[in-house]
DNA sequence: GTCTATAATCGGATAGAC
DNA sequence: GTCTATCCGATTATAGAC
């Protein structure tokens, strides 16, 4: 891995750890091993970096999310599988996390990658769910934007909740009442 | 109000607005309008005013929520007052934020507020569905603990999206979505 | 491309006067 | 109780040598 490349990993993982405004150029370079020199030539500043980062983080979100989605079973075995999924919970989502950061929602351009991959990840699940309802595997009284926009905050809330409580057992315990729930809404359940 | 409280107010308020890590001494004295030493005389630092401030909030938050979940009517009625009650969205969870934040969560007696305030919330909802089971108005079919643990992440998780989007559409599909599923588990529904 | 030097400002506090 | 002075390291760069 070439040291541009380097520093945008480090950046990505201390902008997990740490969120933007805990992250300091100084510790980037330390975890990179890369000089100050170095970082100013390939990067204009912490801003630049921090999108290069979210911007590979989006992207590894999305395909991570596609391989449950675009699964062959049935429609509630593959929302089940993208929900209990193994995560590291107690480290949180690298871009949900950066929703609590102020720069980072005070500019636009830091902003994007967050807004773009949940507005993805609904639309992606919005679309999961019709199918099924499509194929009669899902109850039509079932609402897909609403239920899919549901999923996701379970999620991001499931990871707030552990972080809280130091315990994975609270993310565990939201998936499983979402789960449950989805399943009343099973067609030709016996 | 004394010099004290003042500080502790400003601590509340930045501590929402920027977080643990992205609040100064120096910032919380200037919205106190206090001095610096007037601060280090009633604190011992930043994370004593921290405590105090969390301790409040956490305080606020669990009367807020008792004003709902102590209500008289149906038990739907009282956990959608609670999910539809007005917040300010795209500023989120005064408690909920602080578990993205890594000094709160590496210090036991700041994550104490947060671990505490989501354990009571979780089993005061839990009781309002056990409850309202139990009064024959929500079906047995509901697990009252894994509901209450998926609604407090609905919320919370509300909040990210929102954040995330800038927007308040997400978080008020997610709460619809949520209510909806919960809504076909009323006992006697036409 | 990478290195070292320099710098202005901030962060988080201590000390002692009033 | 509150104020000012002082401190030392961190932050976020820029400049210029190699």
């Amino acid at each position: 891995m070439d040291t541009q490349q380097r520093l945008i990993e480090s950046t990505r993982e201390l902008l997990w750890e740490r969120g933007y405004v805990g992250t300091s150029p100084k510790a980037i370079q330390q975890l990179a091993g890369a000089g100050q020199g170095s970082m100013y030539h390939h990067f204009s500043g912490k801003a630049e970096l921090a999108l290069a980062a979210l911007q590979q983080s989006a992207e590894q979100l999305r395909s991570q999310a596609e391989e449950q989605f675009g699964g062959s079973g049935h429609t509630f075995k593959r929302v089940s599988d993208y929900l209990l999924r193994e995560r590291d919970v107690l480290r949180g989502c690298r871009i949900g996390r950066m929703a609590q950061d102020p720069d980072i929602i005070a500019s636009p351009e830091l902003r994007e990658p967050l807004e773009h991959t949940f507005a993805w990840l609904r639309q992606r699940l919005e679309t999961v769910l019709a199918e099924g309802q499509a194929r009669g595997e899902l109850l039509a009284g079932l609402n897909p934007k609403t239920t899919a926009a549901m999923l996701l905050a379970v999620l991001q809330g499931g990871y707030v909740l552990a972080r809280a409580a130091n315990s994975v057992q609270p993310y565990r315990d939201a998936i499983q009442g979402a789960l449950s729930l989805l399943r009343t809404h099973v067609a030709e359940d016996t």
